[in-house]
DNA sequence: TGAAGTCCAAAGTTCAGTCCC
DNA sequence: AGGGACTGAACTTTGGACTTC
C-alpha cells in the first residue's frame, strides 16, 4: 500500500503529461500497472490499460483458470510486447498488481443493434434458409448459437458452459459485497437471461403497412417514343439491368417509360405549346444565351423518360412487374417460398444471372423483403437495381441534352457529378423509388417502415453521446460502424422521403420535373465546383433558361397557383437532405460497391458516347 | 439484501437515519422504490437511488424505448444487482413505481460555463465599449486558471478547487490533483453529449402529452392550411424596412432597412399601416423566461443593425470603427510591431485584462490580422463580434415578425434553431461581414485570402486520400486539428464566400434579402425538424406569402428581369454550404465558446421578452 | 432546502483484427 | 481454411459527487 500510495502520487502529477493519440481518447503517462503500457485509468482499483482490463474482465466474467504452460511456472514476463503471451501469467500479475474481482460487474443486456451487425446477418450469412426472419436470432431452438450472429459473443456457449459449471462464483470471495454492484451469485440466471435473444426487438412489432396502395393510376405500359439504343457497356458489368434485360417488356438498359396518367397533367399542355412558350419567352436574357434553346428539345426529346407514370406513394412502378398484367397491381408473394421462387425465377431470366453470389444474396434480400409492407414486390435488390436504372438514366438523359452536351467535356463531367444525388432524389420523387426500403438496411429485420416506426427506430437507435455532433461524420468502406450511424442514416432517410412526399404532395408534372432536372444540371454551384468550370457563364444562362422556362409553363399550366413556381423552387434543397454518401451505401452498395459514384457516372458518361 | 430490506423497512419515514457513506452525501434508510437499494431522497416523485434516479432521467430524456429481451416478457427482476440487466423492465418498474416524466426537465446547459456567466461575461463588458475586446470570457479578473481560454471552461473554479483540495477525491487512491487535461477529452465529449440531443425545448414531454404549455397565443392568427390573408402581411413588413432605411426613421430594435441606394426603392410605402403590423404582434411569453437576460441588453445596444451600410465587398462595415471618420477606412497598422502594439493598447484598455494567456492568444490574433487585405482594422476578434451581432439581429428581427410569433412557441424555436446558420450567411452576404477573415483562423499566419492563395491553401493542404471523403467529419474542440480538417473548413469557407459573392453580384437589396430572410425563417423543412413542429401548415403558408411577397416586389421593382425570382431562390440553397460547426468553430468559438448555436439562440430568443 | 440539474471516473458493450485450431 | 475465441481501441452508460434553482 506505501509503495501504491508513493506510486500513486508521483504518477499522478504525471498525469499532466496525457497523451491523446490522436482521438479524444486519453491516455496517460502513468503505465499500466501490469504490463506498463499506458494506462488509460484506473480499472478494477489499479491503473491500467484497456487491454489489461479488458482481459481481467473477461477472465473474471467467465471464471477462467488459465495455467502456465512455461517451464518458468508462472514467472513469464508480462510487459506490453508479452502480455498476450501467457494468460496465466496476466492474469496472475493483474491479481497481484491489485485488481479488484469484486470490481467486474455483471454482465449487461445487450445495447440496441448496430447497423452493421445487421448488415452481416443479412448479407453475409443468408437468413433465408428456414423463412426464419433473421431479427430474432435466440428465439429459434436449435438456432445459431451466438457465433453464427457474427457478434463477438460474450454470450458464447463457452461462457455458458464454464459459468454453468461452477456453480458458484468460486474465484473468490464468497459473500463480500464490496462493491454495490458486485456480482452476486446469480450468474446462473444472469447468462442465460443474456444469451437468449440478441436481435432486433422490436421485429415483431407493427407490420404497418404504410402503404395505402391505392389509386393504380397507370394506364398501360405503353412503350411510346424511340429508345435510343445505347451501349452501355458499363451498366452490364453491374448487374444493374438484369431484370430489365431478362424481360422482353422492359425498356432497353432500363431507359424507363410508361404512360403519363391523364390525371396528373391539369392542363395536358401540347408538346408545340410548350415549344412556343419555350420560343416566345423573349427571356430578356441579361447574358449572352446560349444558341439553339436546347432546353426544347431536351424536353421534347425524352417523352418515354418523362412519361414514366408517377405511382402511388413509395409504391413499385408497374413497370418493374411486367410480370403481373396491366391493372392490377402484383398479388404480393403469401409465402417464403413463393418469394423464393419468385426471386429464383427472376434470376434465371437473367442474361449475366450467371453469379452465384448475386443470386443467393438476391434470394436472400427476396426472402427478408417479403415481409415488407408493400407487399412482397419489392427487395432490397431490386431496389438497388431501380436505383441504378434510375440514376443512369439521368446519365443518358443529360446525353441528349443538346446544349450541355455541347458544353466542356470537363465541365459535363462535373455536372453530372454534382448533381447526381439531386437526380437520384429527384427521380425517387417522380417516379415512386420505394426508398423507405432502404430503412430496413439500416434497421435489419424490423419491417417498420412509417413514420411513426421510424421515428421510434431513430430514438431507439439515437444514443445520446457525443456522436451525435458528427452527425456528417461518414463511414466509409464498411458498411457502417456504430449506432450514430443508423442515426444518421435513418434521419437522412427520413428528410429523404419527406422530401419526396413534398414533390408528390404538389403533384409535379413531368414537364416541371424535367424542369426542374435541368435546374439542378445547370447549377454551377460554388465552391469547389466551380473552379472546374471553364464555361460558368454558359451553364448560367442555361440554368436562367430552365428556369425561365418552368415559370412559364407553370404561368400557362397551372395559372391558378402562382405561388407554384416558388414552392417548385423552394423545394429543390430539400433534394440534399441525404448525403451522397447515404445513397451509395444503401442503394448502390450491393450493385455498385464502394466506386465513388460521382466517378463512376462520369466513367459511364464517357463511354456511352 | 435481505438484510437492507428489513433495516429498511424497520426503520421506515425516517430520515433520521442517514447514513453517510464516507462523505457528506445523505442517504435514508427509505429503500428505492424501483431497486431496494438504499435511496438518496425523493425523485422524480418517489424515493429512489441516485442510480434509478438517474436512469430514468437519461431515458426520458432521450426517449428511448427499451424492449425486454427476456423470455419473461417484462418479468425481469429489478433490484440492486439485478437493475442493470434489463433496461426496459427497469424503466417500466421506475414508471409502475410511480416516478413522473414530467418532472424530468430539459437538459441544462453545461454548468461550468453556463450560457449566463458567458453572455453576461460577453455583454457586460464586452463589445459595448469602442474598439474594446471582450468576447473572451475569461479576462474576468478572479480567473487566473485555465480557464481562461475562452473555451467554456469545463474547470471551474470550483472544481479545480475541490479536486485540489482533494484528499476527499474519493474513489480515487492517488492523485491529489487532476490535471485539468485529464478532463479535457472527456469533457469536451460530454458536453457536446450534452448538448446535442434536445435542441427542441419540449420534446421530451411532447411525446407524452405532458406539455401543452406551447401554443397558448396562436388562437386567432391560425393560419391552418389555407393561404389567405396574412393577418402578418409581408408585404408591409417589408416596406416597414424599406422606410425605414431610407427615411431615417428607424424603430428601435433594428427591425430592418439598410442604406438603400433611392433608386432601389421603387414603392415607397405609408408608415402608420406598418406600424400597425409591428404593434400588434404581441408574444406573452409561455415559460419561464431566463432572467437578467443580458442578450437583451446586448441587443438593445445595438441599434443600427439593418441599417449597417452594405460596404465593398469584404469589408469592414464602417459601424464597426466608430472611431474612424465616416467613410475612410481606418488605416491599416503597417508593422508588425505597430500592430502589436496596437493589439497591447487593446489589452490594457480591457478592464479584465489580467490575463497573459488572453493577451498572448489574443497578440497572436491580431499579428495575424495585420497583413488582411480589408485595412489592419479588423481582426478576427471584431470579426467575431460582428459575426455575433449579425446573429443576434437576426433573433431579434424574428421576434419582431409578428407572424412570427404568433406561431407555437415551440415552432419559433425550431424554426430559429434551423435557420440560424443560413441567416448567418445571407446576413453576411448583405452587411458585408468578411468572412474570409476566417481563413486566417485556419491558416495561422499565412496571409493569403485571395481566389487564388486559398486555392493554393486548399491544394497544399489537401490529401488526395481517403481522408476526402470524410469531407464532413467535423473537429470539436480544439481550433482545428488535422489537416484534412483544415481542408473542409477551407473548402466551406471558399464555398460559403462565393455564394456571398454571387449575392453580391445580383445586387440583392434590402427588401428582397427581407424576403429571403422570411422565406428562410419559415422553412418547415423535411425530416427531424418537421417532427417538431406543430403548425407546419401556418409555416408553409407563412413561406408561401414570403415568396408571393418577394415575386411581386421584384415583378414591380425590376420588370425587366424576368429571371431574377428564379435565381434569387436558386441561390438559397448555397446558403448552406457553410456548415453550422464551421461556422461556430470559426466565428463564435471565442465569443460563445461551444454551446450549440442552435440552443443558444433558443435561450436568447426565449430569454428576450 | 429539496429536488431538479451537471460532472466525470470507471463501469459497461461493440466489433474489426488477429490468431489459433 | 473457415469458424470460433481473444484482443484492445472506441464508444456508451452508470451512479456517486457536486451545483443550481
Amino acid at each position: 500500500m506505501i509503495m501504491d500510495l508513493r506510486l500513486g502520487m508521483g504518477v499522478d502529477l504525471a498525469k499532466m503529461n496525457q497523451q491523446s493519440q490522436g482521438s479524444n481518447r486519453i491516455l496517460y503517462d502513468i503505465p499500466c500497472k501490469v504490463c506498463q503500457d499506458h494506462s488509460s485509468g484506473k480499472h478494477y482499483g489499479i491503473y491500467a490499460c484497456d487491454g489489461c482490463a479488458g482481459f481481467f474482465k473477461r477472465s473474471i466474467r467467465r471464471n477462467r483458470q488459465y495455467v502456465c504452460r512455461n517451464k518458468s511456472e508462472g514467472a513469464c514476463p508480462v510487459d506490453k510486447t508479452h502480455r498476450n503471451q501467457c494468460r496465466a501469467c496476466r492474469l496472475k500479475k493483474c491479481v497481484e498488481a491489485g485488481m479488484n474481482k469484486d470490481a467486474v460487474q455483471h454482465e449487461r443486456g445487450p445495447r440496441n443493434s448496430t447497423l452493421r451487425r445487421q448488415m452481416s446477418l443479412y448479407f453475409k450469412e443468408g437468413i433465408g434458409s428456414s423463412g426464419q426472419i433473421a431479427m430474432e436470432p435466440s428465439t429459434s431452438p436449435a438456432s445459431t448459437t451466438s457465433s453464427s450472429q457474427g457478434s463477438p459473443s460474450p454470450y458464447s456457449i463457452n461462457s455458458l458452459i464454464s459459468s454453468a459449471g461452477s456453480t458458484s462464483n468460486n474465484h473468490n470471495n464468497g459473500p463480500a459485497f464490496r462493491h454495490p454492484l458486485t456480482r452476486t451469485g446469480t450468474n446462473n440466471s444472469t447468462r442465460s437471461h443474456n444469451n437468449k435473444t440478441r436481435g432486433n426487438p422490436s421485429s415483431s412489432s407493427s407490420t404497418t403497412s404504410s402503404n395505402n396502395n391505392n389509386n393504380p393510376n397507370h394506364a398501360d405500359n405503353n412503350v411510346n417514343g424511340r429508345v435510343i439504343r445505347d451501349p452501355f457497356s458499363f451498366a452490364d458489368k453491374v448487374h444493374l439491368m438484369q431484370l430489365e434485360a431478362g424481360n422482353g417488356i422492359r425498356f432497353p438498359h432500363g431507359l424507363g417509360g410508361g404512360m403519363m396518367p391523364s390525371s396528373v397533367h391539369p392542363l395536358p399542355l401540347p408538346l408545340d405549346l410548350v415549344m412556343n412558350m419555350m420560343n416566345g419567352g423573349g427571356h430578356p436574357a441579361q447574358r449572352p444565351v446560349m444558341m439553339d434553346n436546347p432546353l426544347n428539345k431536351m424536353l421534347m426529346m425524352r417523352p418515354p423518360f418523362f412519361a414514366m407514370p408517377q405511382l402511388n406513394k413509395y409504391n413499385w412502378p408497374e413497370i418493374l412487374h411486367p410480370h403481373n398484367g396491366h391493372m392490377s397491381p402484383p398479388p404480393p408473394p403469401t409465402s417464403q417460398s413463393q418469394l423464393l421462387h419468385h426471386a429464383a425465377a427472376t434470376l434465371e431470366l437473367s442474361p449475366s444471372g450467371g453469379n452465384p453470389n448475386n443470386a443467393l444474396s438476391m434470394m436472400n434480400t427476396m426472402n427478408r423483403m417479403s415481409l415488407m409492407p408493400g407487399g412482397g414486390g419489392g427487395g432490397v435488390d431490386t431496389l438497388c437495381e431501380t436505383a441504378a436504372r434510375l440514376l443512369f438514366m439521368n446519365v443518358r438523359w443529360a446525353k441528349t441534352v443538346p446544349a450541355f452536351v455541347s458544353l466542356p467535356l470537363q465541365d459535363q463531367l462535373k455536372l453530372l457529378e454534382e448533381s447526381w444525388r439531386e437526380f437520384f432524389v429527384l427521380g425517387a420523387a417522380q417516379f415512386g423509388l420505394p426508398i423507405q426500403l432502404g430503412v430496413n438496411l439500416v434497421q435489419g429485420g424490423n419491417n417498420a417502415t412509417d413514420d411513426e416506426d421510424m421515428d421510434q427506430d431513430i430514438h431507439d437507435l439515437s444514443q445520446d453521446s457525443p456522436k451525435r455532433r458528427k452527425l456528417h461524420t461518414r463511414r466509409r468502406g464498411k458498411p457502417s460502424s456504430s449506432s450514430s450511424d443508423n442515426i444518421v442514416v435513418l434521419q437522412e432517410l427520413k428528410s429523404c422521403m419527406e422530401a419526396i412526399d413534398k414533390f408528390r404532395e404538389m403533384n409535379v408534372d413531368p414537364t416541371e420535373f424535367a424542369c426542374l432536372r435541368a435546374i439542378i444540371l445547370f447549377q454551377s454551384g460554388s465552391g469547389e465546383v466551380k473552379k472546374y468550370l471553364k464555361d460558368v457563364k454558359s451553364i448560367e444562362a442555361l440554368q436562367d433558361q430552365a428556369q425561365l422556362t418552368l415559370s412559364k409553363y407553370i404561368g400557362a399550366a397551372y395559372p391558378s397557383q402562382p405561388l407554384r413556381f416558388g414552392r417548385l423552387l423552394l423545394l429543390l434543397p430539400l433534394l440534399k437532405s441525404i448525403s451522397p454518401s447515404t445513397i451509395q451505401d444503401l442503394f448502390f452498395a450491393t450493385t455498385i460497391g464502394s466506386t465513388p459514384l460521382g466517378k463512376l457516372i462520369c466513367d459511364m458518361y464517357k463511354s456511352g458516347s
